[in-house]
DNA sequence: TTCATTCTTGATCAAATGGTCAAGACCAGT
DNA sequence: ACTGGTCTTGACCATTTGATCAAGAATGAA
């Protein structure tokens, strides 16, 4: 009895450092060009595979796209779980968006990625919105409605909020080319960081 | 000596009539499933024409998607073009968010399909970002700076504002599937707009 | 009606692309 | 060195898809 069909439940020293180089090349090729515009043989060469043997590791296109995208989204939500109700409410949120802010700047890629996923109407990650992303954003909401209830930050709906900080920090991100277009190149996270915190933290 | 390479210069009714009915399939199915994604397959089939048929008013994929793009840019926009710096700045500033979430709001195709444009690199408007979006946005620039220098709003840097009010009035039409995930559907405009102007102006 | 022009489409093509397969190379435990 | 499993690849296949073309249908000005 063999156990060819699916791949073997332990993974091989080579597997696993040949997967996260082919996840690697992914994140970059689906970025740039979309999931239908990237092709299995642009990954395959960007991570120095041939085809076949890419499609060894991940047998169809859609099993390295979702891994990729599953590989990102925990590390993308991770900032706003830390949001601590027990502390200084402006504290709390600046921190956030100068993380969000910094992450975005750091993995233009993995928040494209991202981002033409949702634009897309996110068929790979809808279950993921509607469960646990959901369950934690109620969840804050109800921390910042805490906050305002104690007098601690004007009055303010929480989701709009959230989503607020979420469109501009990722903004920086998704739409590079236009931002520096307008401002130029390379500008500055701390020059950013300081507009954006004031922008959005301004009416609390 | 016959016209027939190039199409005519003068348009018949049908073309008129034809042309803009594949620019609005166009803008859905490319809105939809990015300029890789759709196929002029997917875009005949829309428009109710045969695919030869459709490639005999535009000739290529490519030019279809550059017609579609340029027609829906001016309409984009329009709004911050009418920032008028003789106006209340907040007056302003706020009639112009609720112009522009409307707008995405109303035209969520044309939006994604300008973010996905963006996303991307910008292949096809690069040079538009760069010339007349830039020169706009500097002569608005100029006009908040006037506002601040006059103290009729508190300082700020117009370019961060500016970016920051696109970022959010886009989210609610490119990230609608978030959005609606997370606080159902069919959230109300004036909600919206009521929070948005809240979070982005409450600083001024 | 006439007829040149415009419009429409079935058939077809070439290239791109996701995916398969058999055969061989490599590796690790014995 | 032997051997079973793992890893790698050249060759190949089926489908999709952007694009062409010749031939016929509709249109409109005279």
């Amino acid at each position: 009895m063999t156990k060819s069909q699916a791949m073997p439940a332990q993974k091989t020293r080579i597997q696993n450092q040949n997967e996260q180089i082919i996840l690697d090349a992914a994140l970059e090729v689906f970025s740039a060009f979309g999931y239908r515009g990237a092709t299995v043989d642009q990954i395959a060469i960007k991570a120095g595979f041939s085809k076949p043997n890419l499609l060894y590791y991940f047998r169809r296109k859609e099993e390295i796209y979702v891994a990729v995208l599953e590989n990102t989204l925990e590390k993308w939500l991770a900032p706003l779980r830390s949001l601590n109700p027990d502390n200084d409410p402006i504290e709390e949120l600046s921190a956030y968006i100068s993380t969000k802010l910094e992450l975005s700047w750091r993995n233009p890629a993995a928040s494209k990625l991202f981002a033409n996923e949702i634009l897309h109407g996110a068929p790979h990650v809808g279950k993921y919105l509607k469960g646990p992303l959901k369950d934690l954003v109620d969840q804050k909401a109800a921390v910042i409605n805490f906050w305002v209830a104690n007098g601690k930050i004007k009055h303010i709906d929480p989701y709009h909020l959230i989503f607020a900080i979420w469109a501009v920090t990722q903004h920086y991100a998704d739409f590079s080319v236009q931002v520096e277009a307008l401002i130029g190149p390379k500008p500055e996270l701390a020059t950013i960081k300081q507009a954006v915190i004031q922008i959005l933290l301004g009416s609390l």
